[in-house]
RNA sequence: GGAGGGGUGGGUGAGCGGACGAAACCGCCGGUCUUGAAAACCGGUGAGCCUAGUGCUCCGUGGGUUCGAAUCCCACCCCCUCCGCCA
């Protein structure tokens, strides 16, 4: 959520960063609200200010026996209070109204940011390098279905179509990776673990920035009016919800593994095959909260500790610069790290970075006591996917794969999984 | 799911129709004392809003009663204890 009174002072500032995003995004309906709000505010207030300079008089007059007087002066009263309780009625509703148009702006992006549509992000850097295959590599789904490590017909059975169903080994590397990665940032990255709830409520959404615009992403069970987790940044922005932390104990670290469930509407063409785009995967999230002098700098920290986990599997990724036209609502700044699958010979995210600022802290009211004291600020808050598995999965099996259709797998799994190929 | 208890500032917690934005304690900040620190003592210390005022809002949330509500009434949410069910 933006802030109102910036949109106030400078509406076309804000407007010309907001267009870098959204070349349509109109400001108009929005100002006109708060133009409103404010009139009707200021009489709000007078009335409420002569009724309670009203009712302490009635107090003082009995207290002095002047209870004709007293009287007089409620009969007056009741007036007042009747015509306020109209405007306040009228006040509600536009705040409504108002709130509601606010929720709905996305978050502005930071000068770093490159204006133009999706297509055109920045490649930051490239690790490794495409494999070399004197053999036309293979498609996971090939892979995964002859080395019986997945199989997409019987998960369609029991669920339907896009959900995975992990067998044999492939059940055991999928769970192999999730935990190996979880300790990879508690050990060596000084997160603080977490298994959080995979169902969240509405006002945690809301923090998030997935409500009130994406609802059709989520799948939601209407009894209880709960939604599937789509990812563990909604819920453990959610952890210090309407907290003051202290900014000693900033930047508090957090690492989550979750499912992760979409609805993954209207997507298409080759992204339908396999593990790249489900309504089901497993991901290890990080998130951080921090103060806005060193978000920045954990910004890069961040995206470092989700490279780490490539690294060391000895995966070829790059790593990429979103700009403004592709940021998710929530961001203002935004890097994706993106994992070679050579059997399709693309690159696919396995890891999307961002710098929230305040966007999300506003929204959740989550703020730090500054160290020198002084009144609260809203904390900066960062996600990550440190890495999404599903995909991971799928490269792992690509890009380690032999003539044989064998697959070897790198050092560090070989060690885990306790088996050096799946054959 | 049933019965009871409870949600108040950074924390614990008192207040249960009228100078109550709210006692006390803890914490935090400043001072005195001390070579320094601790202790002790003194003082300060909630958040938000713009219209910047002896201004307004905020005591779980939303309604209601009243000239006036943290306080009374209704509904809902959450937490705790006990019982039931259950991996």
């Amino acid at each position: 959520m933006l802030d109102i009174r910036k949109l106030r002072e400078d509406p076309e500032g804000v407007l010309a960063r907001l267009r870098r995003r959204d070349p349509d995004l109109d400001l108009s309906t929005l100002l006109s609200l708060e133009e409103e709000r404010r009139g009707l505010l200021h009489r709000v207030e007078e009335l409420r200010r002569q009724r309670k300079q009203g009712s302490q008089k009635v107090a003082l007059l009995r207290a002095q026996g002047e209870e004709g007087k007293a009287q007089q002066l409620i009969s007056s009263l009741k007036g007042v209070s009747e015509e306020l309780k109209e405007l306040e009625g009228r006040l509600s509703q536009l705040e409504g109204e108002l709130e509601a148009e606010l929720l709905k702006l996305p978050n502005l992006p930071h000068d770093s940011v490159p204006s133009g549509p999706k297509e055109e992000k920045l490649l930051l850097r490239a690790w490794g390098e495409p494999q070399k295959f004197d053999f036309p590599p293979k498609h996971h789904v090939e892979l995964g279905r002859d080395l019986g490590l997945l199989d997409f017909q019987r998960a369609a059975k029991v669920a339907g179509a896009r959900f995975p169903m992990y067998t044999g080994l492939g059940a055991m590397l999928e769970l192999a990776l999730v935990c190996w990665m979880f300790q990879l940032h508690v050990r060596q990255h000084g997160y603080i673990p977490v298994l959080p709830p995979i169902l969240a409520n509405r006002t945690s959404y809301l923090v998030s920035g997935q409500l009130p615009k994406f609802e059709d992403e989520l799948y939601h069970c209407e009894k209880d009016d709960l939604f599937l987790n789509p990812t563990a940044e909604s819920l453990l922005v959610n952890l210090h919800r309407d907290e003051v932390l202290a900014e000693e104990e900033l930047p508090l670290r957090y690492v989550a593994y979750t499912p992760c469930f979409r609805r993954e509407a209207g997507t298409y063409g080759e992204e339908q095959r396999g593990l790249i785009r489900l309504h089901q995967f497993n991901k290890v999230e990080l998130f951080h909260f921090t103060t806005p002098e060193r978000s920045y700098q954990d910004l890069e920290a961040l995206v470092g500790h989700a490279e780490r986990v490539l690294q060391e599997l000895g995966l070829h990724y790059r790593v990429m610069l979103l700009t403004s036209q592709d940021l998710a609502q929530q961001s203002a700044k935004t890097v994706d790290i993106e994992v070679w699958l050579p059997g399709q010979g693309r690159y696919y995210e396995v890891s999307s970075c961002s710098n929230c600022e305040e966007y999300q802290a506003r929204r959740g009211n989550i703020r730090f006591r500054p160290a020198g004291g002084g009144k609260p600020r809203f904390v900066h808050t960062l996600n990550g996917s440190g890495v999404a598995t599903s995909r991971l999965f799928a490269a792992i099996l690509e890009q380690n794969q032999t003539p044989a259709g064998t697959v070897v797998l790198p050092e560090r799994l070989a060690e885990l999984l306790g088996e050096r190929e799946l054959s």
